[in-house]
DNA sequence: CGACTGTCAAGAGCGCTGCTCTCTAAAGTT
DNA sequence: AACTTTAGAGAGCAGCGCTCTTGACAGTCG
């Protein structure tokens, strides 16, 4: 269902690859016009220049070509996290935080449609294949990181509430997939701030700040940074 | 665009009245199976019984169809959040977020294209009419009640983190909504909280808590009563 | 070299969609 | 009774996802 990365060893096979290609970035022209709704793979047919039918030798269904495109918004977008965290000084442990929701939040409105396709509703009969774990596991690897390195240098929030030991048992799942062994009480603070910076990024999205917030910026960097001191220690930021 | 609730006169007006009830019955029946972008108007009117053009007579576009939907959409989540606050005692401020926020969490699970129509991805070229606003309002207003009785009580958090004169600012436009006069640092731990309420909602309903969360509310329990404390007092709830 | 095999573009076609237009019949008005 | 308004039915347009068949070409083997 996806372009094949190994060396295209006849011409055939490479004028195939180039081909698929060609059409995966008609597509994400297309999602980044009319959106995953307005995506039809004969328009993106007629646009490549190739006639309706001949499509389907390289991507056998519309859901097919919008799994490849939601695939590669999840790259793009734990790309540009990573690249925001790795531009902050390592120590700087709440402004590495600030910085990634800061990239995510740009990169949604920079890409709109893109980010609706993810982390909107989901187009109906699809159903995200196994695939599409792996980026977004890399996306999340970024805050994982910030909370261990948070974790080493003892900077990790001591106990802003006691939790109940079946909220504790809640987190299993994720405290599985962070490989460290980290406090319950900083997993779940951070994982609220996850959640917090999706809502948000939403919110602003699809209108509902609208009539609500004057300066959406602003409010975003604050917000963002009150909910970090649910999972890191408020720093002195040493210059 | 809507039905109309003035008393039908004349036979045919209350036929007419009639058979718009109807349509729009069989449309959120519809909307409930096959989600927003699967609704057809065709379909509905097979249902209905009458033939597709014939439906155009009701309402003009998709988008009308649609504009209804939502607006009961948005009446039924208000209704619902309501009433979930008038069965709390008034001065269990805490316990009045607290159940808003699951009755908004157990709305979206029983009605999930409904919510998903209202808080997920635009429809793609629909814009909401004024019209939407006034049920917005009705639901936020369940909320704003919490917080100006806390507010008369006291309740409301002294100053959890000092505001930046811009961030206040960046609150007109809600603060002005809110017709009493509240402390910025209130306000602006509502609309966190609200933003959240959202966030998590979307997050369990679209999958993003799927291999991540393993009770999922519990866990919404939890980060609802933690964001709570951003605007809200920590009470001791006298029995 | 020539026959065979696998690949691919192209075309026609199915059943669906939103929406428009015209025609006809009935209901309401004067 | 004559006129106007309203509603349903049907045909039709352009678009969609997807399937099936056909004919041309490339790579391979006898």
């Amino acid at each position: 269902m996806t372009m094949d990365t190994s060396a295209p060893r006849t011409a055939r096979a490479r004028v195939r690859a180039e081909l698929t290609r060609e059409i995966l970035i008609v597509g994400r022209r297309h999602l980044a016009e009319v959106g995953a709704v307005g995506l039809s793979l004969r328009a993106v047919a007629r646009d490549v220049g190739m006639v309706s039918s001949a499509i389907y030798r390289y991507f056998p269904s519309r859901d097919d070509l919008l799994t490849s495109l939601i695939l590669e918004a999840y790259e793009s977008l734990a790309d540009t996290a990573t690249a925001a965290d790795a531009r902050c000084r390592r120590a700087d442990l709440s402004g590495r935080w600030l910085a990634v929701c800061r990239s995510v939040r740009g990169w949604a409105l920079a890409n709109p449609h893109e980010y609706a396709l993810v982390y909107g509703t989901p187009v109906p009969g699809y159903v995200a294949p196994q695939v599409t774990l792996e980026p977004v596991t890399r996306l999340a690897n970024v805050v994982a990181a910030i909370l261990r390195d948070a974790s080493r240098s003892g900077r990790l929030v001591k106990s802003p509430a006691p939790m109940a030991k079946k909220v504790r048992r809640a987190l299993d799942p994720l405290k599985k997939a962070l490989t460290a062994e980290l406090p319950d009480e900083a997993v779940a603070g951070a994982l609220i701030g996850w959640t917090h910076l999706f809502g948000a990024v939403s919110f602003e999205l699809f209108g509902h700040r609208h009539n609500v917030v004057e300066d959406y910026s602003v409010f975003f960097d604050f917000e963002m940074t009150q909910i970090c001191q649910g999972f890191i220690c408020r720093d002195v930021v040493p210059d």
